[in-house]
DNA sequence: AACACCTGTTAAACAAACATAACAAATGTT
DNA sequence: AACATTTGTTATGTTTGTTTAACAGGTGTT
């Protein structure tokens, strides 16, 4: 009936695989090389499940090895991270700076939704974020006004957002 | 080393699990009753597989059988679920409104994601939405100056808010 | 009563992503 | 040269969420 649900199985990249390449990424700025133990200790899982999980992404295009099994990007997988790494930033940057999360917490929503995302949204997000970290008149007023806002909801009634059930007098999960 | 990355396996709810009750909650609201067969229609899965994961939502306390394998929610099941259909309403209502995808791409984001936020990420969500959605003139001002804004990122220098990579400079993925 | 259909369960299989154990090959140490 | 360590691979097992196939029990029809 509804298979709107099935997106999330046909997402390009799996959270693991990101984790894989992010790991390769930040190794390769490191270190300037990376193998596959490097991986494994980076990611803090097994040698063999890096091994299995390498040759997944070098077949799908995105790495390669040389011959002393030193992996690389490939252009596309350069690409790929490339655009993942900015889409991270941007999440991360709106959960900080708009939303007001901590540093970490921003970090943590960021790592477990930003493969999920599609290039659209983020594109999105990134003109919201451009315009308001920008200078402007208008958006500070907006700031001022917003660190003074306290939501509240009248849970009797409906307000505009929660139609008929308030999310807020619902106790957390 | 960092295993930050692996909070995403440790969520409360998977995806799986969160369409299946939210299936009971839809096929309740519209039939007052719910099946196995029904789940497995709405969803489009098979009968045998409804049927395991509902052994494992029944054993979680959230789903209940009577003693004609009708299904029902426990209070905690309705709890959970209604707390997940808020957030699910929240990240829509902010793709819609404020980044202004379609009603369509809105509702397959906020499917994807929903069930991974943290809960004082959707309440802070749900503050910001609040005073979005208000009649404030430093809103509507700022909403005003938005709809004019285009981002434009100098990519050879950096910009506030990519650093050293403009996202914008890379191809979609 | 016999047959067909609907529903749910179980068994066996698969894919993804991990684990452990065993092993092979290269490198380092003495 | 002999031995130990490091690294990568393979084989096998686990978990989650799916599938198909077989089957059991109920219901409905003729």
């Amino acid at each position: 009936m509804k298979d709107l649900w099935k997106k999330f199985d046909e997402v390009e990249l799996t959270h693991s695989s990101v984790h894989h390449l992010m790991a390769i990424y930040e190794l390769l700025k490191r270190n300037g090389y990376v193998r596959g133990v490097d991986v494994s200790k980076y990611l803090d899982i097994s040698r063999s499940s890096v091994s299995i999980t390498m040759k997944k992404l070098a077949a799908r295009g995105y790495v390669m090895e040389d011959e002393n099994k030193f992996y690389r990007f490939t252009a596309h997988g350069e690409e790929l991270i490339n655009n993942v790494l900015g889409k991270r930033r941007i999440i991360k940057l709106f959960f900080e700076n708009v939303l007001g999360l901590s540093a970490d917490v921003a970090e943590e929503e960021a790592c477990k939704i930003e493969h999920l995302l599609e290039e659209q949204t983020s594109q999105k997000l990134m003109t919201f974020l451009g315009f308001y970290l920008s200078e402007r008149k208008a958006v500070q007023n907006f700031k001022k006004q917003f660190a003074e806002f306290h939501y509240e909801c009248s849970n009797t009634e409906s307000c505009e957002i929660c139609e008929q059930d308030c999310y807020f007098s619902r106790k957390p999960a």
